[in-house]
Formats: structure tokens, C-alpha cells, sequence
DNA sequence: CGAAACCTGCGAAGACCTTCGCAGGTTCGC
DNA sequence: GCGAACCTGCGAAGGTCTTCGCAGGTTTCG
């Protein structure tokens, strides 16, 4: 177990997977990634992110299910962070401001931003 | 040249030092990153990203003086949109949100999210 | 001048990352 | 019963990253 490290782009691939699907077996996982990589390769991914801790192994039947240690909302988070830090001298705000900016944003997604800032600005905005 | 991949941990640190000091030769980059690094890593870190076109070098005089090649704000949308890309399905806005939530913004950059918001909703949002 | 201080290029070591073949054991289906 | 199909663990190869010592050539300065 090799403490707090951010997932690489492998293993990102792989937990986006079990993100979407649920707890998986390696084939499953496997087949979810197309034919891109071969199924040792996952299952040798996985094992080294159950030492990891990435993810858990329920090795109660002989096939092995694994599932996501940590949510993917949680990661997204830790990733984020991690970002702002290397390159945004540790401001998350700069780093959503550049996001903002870098892609276009649907409608929706913008309604998901003034509805968060004003839930925002009614919690601790009031001090003028 | 490896083409376009995005810089590491250890040249993400070096760029941030030329972007906020300009022109440097190594011993000035390697002054500026403290005792961490020895000063040939810092040497042989600026020749990769040399090679990689992370950087441009000038030679004329005998101490060479690197520069960073790309602005420090296009490499951090370029940053964004893999990480997007990598986490969260593509989506930009996405992550813009979960920075917001990842950490507290101060008064002035939230400031400058409303702007930006309100300068996108003069400009295409009239479509409701 | 001649030693000390610098500078660049080279090569190599050690730590990951990623990929996959192979071995050995279990289960399935006919 | 027995071969085909699967499953897991192992080990290794090849690539990238990061670090740094050493060699060889300039420049500085007392």
C-alpha cells in the first residue's frame, strides 16, 4: 500500500469503468475497454491498484469482483486539487476560472454554476 | 521532438519558475527552486524540455538562457482540458464545478466568475 | 600564470508505468 | 472423463521520469 498517490491515466481509464458500471470482474472491465488493451493488462492494473488501495477486491468467489476505493466525486476532487496546486498556485478558483474558459459550457452546465454561486452567495455573501 | 505531451511534475516546477521570472539561465532556476535540486538535474530537465519544445534556448551567449515556450495560460488550458478529458467525461464546465466545491474561492475571484458569467450571458445567452 | 568557479553534454542508475506471455489450477460442457 | 475455456499470480521487457556524478572546456581573479 503506497499511500496517497494520484491514479494514473491507466488506472483513471480503469475506475472510470468501475465508476459507471458498478463493481466488475476483471473481464468485464476488460470488455467495457474495448480491445485496447489485453486482459492481463487490466487484471494486472487492478492488482496493483488493490495494493494501491485504489480499489477493493471481494475475493469470496473465485472469479474476483473489484469496486472503486473512493468515489469518483472524491477523486474528480483530489485531482483538482492536485492540479491547482502544480500549476495553479494552489487556486481551485483560477483553475475553474481557465476551465470556464478553455471549453464551451452548455446551458445547463452554466445554470449549474449561478445556482452555486448564489446558494454561495446567500451562505456567507452578506457582509456589506 | 515528442510532440505535444503534457509536461511532468518536474517541468511543470521548472516552467513555473520561467513564467514568473522570465528569461533564466539554470543556475537562476535552480537558485530559484531552493536546495531541492541538484544543479545538473536542473540542467538536464531544461535540456528535455529543450528536445520536447517545452522551452526555447538561447545560445548565444556561452550560459544559455531558456525561456518558456508556450504562455503560462495556454499550458494551463491545456492542463484543464486533459484533465477534463481524463475525469470528467470532457466536460469543462464539470470540472469547473467541482474546483468550486474542492476549495474556497476568495471574494475577488468569485467576483470574476460572476463577470465572466454575466459577460457569456450577454453574449449568447439570449436564446431562452 | 594558475587555481577556483562555472558551464554544458553524457551516461547511468533507480523508480515507476504499462503491457503481456506463460504457468498452474479450477470449472464447464459434451 | 477430459479437453476447452477461464482465472489468478508471476516475471519480465520496454518506455518514461528524475536524479546526479563526472568529464572536458571557459572564464575569472588574485
Amino acid at each position: 500500500m503506497s499511500a496517497l498517490r494520484r491514479p494514473t491515466d491507466a488506472e483513471l481509464a480503469i475506475l472510470r469503468v468501475l465508476w459507471a458500471a458498478g463493481p466488475s470482474t476483471v473481464r468485464e472491465v476488460a470488455v467495457e475497454m474495448g480491445r485496447e488493451s489485453a486482459y492481463t493488462t487490466v487484471l494486472k492494473l487492478l492488482q496493483i491498484m488493490t495494493d494501491k488501495g485504489l480499489v477493493r477486491r471481494d475475493e469470496s468467489a473465485r472469479t474476483h469482483v473489484y469496486r472503486a476505493a473512493r468515489s469518483e466525486r472524491a477523486t474528480q476532487r483530489q485531482l483538482v486539487r492536485d492540479l491547482a496546486d502544480r500549476a495553479f498556485g494552489g487556486s481551485a478558483a483560477r483553475l475553474a476560472i481557465q476551465a470556464l474558459a478553455a471549453r464551451k459550457a452548455s446551458p445547463e452546465e452554466l445554470a449549474e454554476i449561478r445556482g452555486w454561486l448564489a446558494e454561495r452567495e446567500g451562505k456567507q455573501g452578506e457582509a456589506r
